[in-house]
RNA sequence: GUGCCCGUAGCUCAAUGGAUAGAGCAUCAGCCUUCUAAGCUGAGGGUUACUGGUUCGAGUCCAGUCGGGCGCACCA
């Protein structure tokens, strides 16, 4: 709909004779008497113009030109709105679109033609995923789905490192569990990982190989194992929630020296140093932050000759660049926070458009189970681990749940509300309303033997006036709009807004009008009313990854 | 100490700088001989943590104060 004003107000504007380079913004003012849509823009060209805004919004009405039986009222209120208020039969007329469209209703073209990646979960294969990586690895996925519908090529990767310390400590942590199970008692050092998956991990290469490795004093054999289980687990558990990554990037490739012998990482630092941007001092290779202003400089290289984790980022993002995707988004959890300027600022002095880059941060889960709160760590293998969440409350469930709160918010997951088959849980509210649409159209088949999927007699819809069907109507229009909004914060939960009052319109529009009932003509118009409601709901969840049950 | 996020109804949370700050839950009062009551209608409930500032207009932006979360490694 906003493509629909701004190309009419746009010239109105010039017609009066106002040059601005102000945005036109369309709004929808909470209250339905201030009309469907306003716009603000004579308050904010009345200074430049040294003209009463209530005078410059008569003035610019006088010469806006909207096609014939689209716009029902146009007037001036408050300190200088023009609220505009659309006829039902344009309403009703546009709602067409969504029927004829079908699945491809509320996609938008922004982004034909270009490559989007979205990286996240990205955990290191050293444990089950818990339910606090849950909440990045479903509000990336959604992520990802919304800027699928804008026409973007979308590459999902999880970017991993198999090569680290804390894979190191992993590996020795199995032969620990090993070295026991073949009665070689040792102390288990308190840095290590005490998980019960890491004695299963143990028990299988013991079933595997006896004894036999107990002479062994590398880690090597253990680590391999555990990463293999614990990767597939992994999968496993994403797979449950319907996420699916087409590449996964290790971070070992960057330190794999390149026909020419030198690694991505020896190149990220000879361009910094070629920019004045690298030192040596203490035995390390330094990132010179400070003088971009930063308390301290942060280092590239260890002492120990390995590379800090800033450095095989930096030429991570690299990578992304040469592989030319037009947006990258990454997402992770508030601990990482600190994670990304240094990358940022390392890619700019690089030449390098960092503009591309979004930066998906969500904060911290909190898990309440009878209203106790759970506190998690991996390391200390009493985590709370997302197959458990899932096994309790369902996957359409968990994936909901993660994405309802704002990503800036804390979420506090209540697993008693995710798990009740009641009103007072969102998920239910949502999916009811789909079920209950499918009923609808089965019985109306059966009673009136009219199917709205099978018949194009759209215009009927015309035959509809009454507020909560013109609102009902309405709502389904602002889906594209509402689509891009949320894309363009990164913001699921928008959609979850957007869904509820849309299932919200449709009860009330449920209770109020009668529809297997109503005279021919209409139970036809109402049933593709219904029918439209289904195709939004059904492409609102395919994009937040809920199933859309035909009956509960 | 410092960087980021948050502070809105009893609870969980909304509100691209707009008009009288909204939903859900909980509480109270109604609506099923009629298409799924897993639903709908209505009522009560607020100094948007505090103090200044910018603006025609601030929950929203800026500065400061107070409170909570997460970071601040030659871990990732």
């Amino acid at each position: 709909m906003h493509d629909f004003f701004i190309p009419v107000i746009k010239s109105a504007l010039r017609s009066t004779g106002i040059e601005t380079n102000k945005q036109i913004i369309i709004e929808q003012p909470a209250e339905k008497k201030f009309g469907d849509f306003s716009t603000n823009i004579a308050l904010l060209t009345a200074k430049e113009c040294r003209r009463n805004p209530r005078e410059l919004a008569q003035q610019i009405i006088e010469h806006l030109v909207f096609p014939p039986d689209t716009i029902a009222k146009i007037e001036v209120a408050g300190p200088g709105f023009i609220n505009f208020h659309l006829t039902s039969f344009f309403i009703m007329r546009s709602l067409q679109q969504v029927l004829h469209e079908g699945d491809a209703y509320g996609k938008g073209s922004v982004g034909t033609g270009k490559r989007a990646i979205v990286e996240y979960v990205s955990a290191n294969p050293t444990g089950p995923l818990t339910i606090g990586r849950g909440r990045g690895g479903v509000l990336g996925d959604c992520i990802a789905n919304l800027i699928a519908t804008q026409g973007y090529e979308v590459t999902r990767e999880y970017y991993f490192n198999d090569a680290g310390r804390q894979m190191q400590i992993l590996g020795e942590s199995v032969r620990f569990r090993y070295l026991e199970r073949c009665g070689k008692e040792k102390e288990f050092p308190e840095t290590h990982y005490k998980g019960e998956y890491i004695k299963d991990i143990a028990e299988n290469i013991y079933s595997e190989h006896g004894a036999a490795l107990a002479e062994d004093s590398t880690v090597l054999t253990f680590k391999e194992s555990a990463e293999t289980i614990i990767f597939s687990s992994i999968k496993k558990t994403l797979e449950r929630l319907g996420i699916r990554h087409d590449s996964f990037f290790n971070e070992h490739t960057l330190y794999t020296p390149d026909e020419a012998g030198i690694t991505a990482n020896q190149r990220v630092i000879e361009a910094l140093r070629e920019n004045g941007f690298i030192a040596e001092y203490d035995g390390a290779t330094w990132f010179l932050t400070t003088k971009l202003g930063q308390e301290k400089d942060k280092v590239l290289v260890k002492s120990t000759g390995e590379p800090s984790y800033r450095l095989p980022d930096i030429g991570y993002h690299i990578s992304k660049f040469e592989r030319d995707f037009a947006m990258m988004v990454n997402v992770f959890g508030a601990d990482h926070i600190d994670e990304y300027p240094d990358v940022i600022e390392a890619l700019k002095i690089l030449g390098y458009d960092t503009e591309r880059i979004k930066i998906a941060i969500n904060q911290f889960v909190t898990t309440t189970v009878d209203g106790q709160t759970l506190k998690m760590s991996t390391r200390k293998g009493n985590a709370d681990l997302l197959d458990d969440l899932i096994d309790d409350v369902g996957a359409d469930a968990t994936r909901l749940f993660f994405i309802m709160r704002s990503k800036d918010s804390h979420l506090n997951f209540d697993v008693e509300l995710a798990k009740k088959q009641s009103k007072e849980n969102p998920v239910f509210y949502l999916q009811y309303a789909h079920a209950r649409i499918c009923s609808l159209l089965r019985m109306a088949l059966q009673e009136t033997g009219f199917d709205p999927e099978s018949n194009t007699e759209y215009h009927l819809l015309q035959l509809l006036t009454s507020p909560a069907e013109l609102q009902l109507g309405f709502a389904l229009l602002d889906y594209p709009d509402r689509i891009k909004a949320s894309v363009r914060l990164l913001e699921p939960q928008k959609m979850v807004e957007y869904l509820h009052s849309v299932a919200e319109l449709f009860h009330r529009f449920y209770q109020e009008c009668p529809i297997i009932k109503a005279e021919a003509d209409i139970c036809k118009a109402r049933l593709f009313l219904a029918l439209a409601t289904r195709q939004v709901l059904r492409n609102g969840f395919r994009i937040l990854g809920v199933s859309a049950p035909e009956s509960m």
